[in-house]
DNA sequence: TCACATTTAATTGTTCGCAATTGAATGTGG
DNA sequence: CCACATTCAATTGCGAACAATTAAATGTGA
């Protein structure tokens, strides 16, 4: 009775792992967005920030990489080219010193139209109703949230 | 009657969106990953070479590309590092010179045995039942497939 | 056979992502 | 008031991830 794999090996096979399956679809949004927001002269990380300061302007660095769940070694070279993009203006807080409060310039806050079309066509190419979306989104963080509580946050 | 947010702008928030969850879900098993692989000496990216190799030996770089939708310009870096850790050895192929071809060194194969603690701790951390996470993994590769089919691959 | 396209890795340059450290500002206990 | 810890952003260094290019090997058609 030969058999490919050994029963034991299984848990360390690529397919059975959702860890990959998670991995490779966030490279496959990736992919999907990269033309999209190259029209707008964003990388996806960049978008993010933006989805964040378009909820909420004027907000110091720290809120930022709380919800996004960066830390200053990321979020500081990228503020800095948003800055130069002229879509953003750091600014160290008066009340607080050793703050820095993110703001959009108006280009940024225009930019906002410009992104609408974004996530229709992200729908689309999920080619699945917006039901099944949210569904599988509310999984998601579901799961997200308990790794995150195995790591103390 | 005050609203916080513009209707208009639900599809711009950040908690509506599934690429977020996804993202941020592929960091958060990082993060639970990392002292896990640490005992073993690899970074997540290695640990899912690895797990090719262990699935099957001996394979050309492209081989390994394709199946963890990644490409040279990630390989042969990271596979430079492996070979450094006398994990894998890298030779070209004498019957196709364009190619290199992966071995795993007997301490590439000795390192099986203490990976496969690793799907155990993640399945604790996950705080889930096998079932469920199948099924979300079965979900998600949907997903991440029907994402690759529009950007053709 | 020979020009030409294709395949395969490697290389270069840019941007993330994070650990670890630094330095300045702020908060706190004695 | 002052030593001390804490907070926050910036910095440094390393390892991905990917686009674009390069170079060598191989395949193909006239």
């Amino acid at each position: 009775m030969p058999r490919k794999h050994s029963a034991a090996d299984a848990p360390l096979r690529l397919d059975n792992q959702i860890c990959f399956a998670v991995y490779s679809a966030a490279h496959a949004f990736n992919r999907v967005y990269k033309p999209l927001l190259d029209r707008l002269g964003l990388t996806y990380p960049q978008y993010l920030v933006m989805l964040v300061l378009w909820e909420r302007d004027d907000v110091p660095v720290k809120d930022i990489g709380e919800k996004l769940h960066l830390d200053s070694g990321t979020l500081t070279p990228l503020l800095k080219r948003l800055e130069a993009a002229h879509l953003v203006k750091r600014t160290r807080s008066s009340e607080d010193e050793r703050q820095v409060l993110i703001a959009l310039t108006p280009q940024g806050q225009a930019l906002k139209d410009k992104a609408r079309a974004v996530p229709q066509s992200i729908l689309a190419a999920s080619d699945c109703s917006v039901s099944e979306l949210v569904a599988m989104k509310d999984e998601i963080v579901a799961l997200r949230d308990r790794l995150n509580a195995v790591i103390g946050e």
